[in-house]
DNA sequence: TCGCTATATACGGCATTGCCGTAGTAAGTT
DNA sequence: AACTTACTACGGCAATGCCGTATATAGCGA
């Protein structure tokens, strides 16, 4: 088995995991952080590639890459922030325009 | 000198790196991501409690606390969101907003 | 077909943070 | 005094951030 399969089944477990500790709805109110993102998918959706995305939005390229090959689960803030740029990428541009 | 008191200078110093790196300009396109942020600020301005404030926009209490403290950065995608919060709070609550 | 370029995958590796928990301090309330 | 709320302080391990580089893969023009 390749060191990249085994890194995937790995983070799937710890995805599975995430999964259930996150709808098990804990005591939040209101708000839910994702526990898991397709980046991938969100990327496309703005049609840029990786590294128009992470300039964009203000990532850095590696973390990118990392999220989308499945080496490295975005954490908590980073999947709140990529919820804010799937729903108003838009938000995200004017804050982080400069002059701010 | 107290641990406190070091780790402070250490991440000032840190800062200052992180600062004159920032200022550099590099070669990024519009966006800016600031190398500092002053989450007590922010939250202050939002009047809400550490607690609330990590509720509300979905942080980890204890990340707030670390930030705040100075014990820790808030790192590249967290500084991000943070100006969003500040910029535009009401986009990050939607984008958290159950059924998304 | 042979480059050339853009894009994405793969991964080594260290510094740093995330996030957990707990204890202690300060101030306001009953 | 005892209780409550909000915050500071900090130990500690797992995990990510972010760096760099090497390797596909595909489209395109010469």
């Amino acid at each position: 088995m390749t060191k990249s399969a085994f890194n995937k089944i790995r983070v799937g477990l710890e995805d599975a995991k995430a999964f259930v500790e996150g709808s098990a709805d804990k005591r939040s109110f209101g708000v839910h952080v994702p526990a898991r993102i397709n980046v991938k998918k969100i990327r496309a959706r703005l049609g840029l590639s990786q590294e128009s995305f992470a300039q964009t939005y203000g990532f850095a390229l590696s973390a990118v890459r990392d999220w989308e090959q499945g080496r490295r689960q975005p954490e908590r803030s980073a999947r709140i922030l990529l919820k804010v740029v799937e729903k108003e990428p838009e938000a995200v541009k004017r804050a982080l325009a400069k002059a701010g």
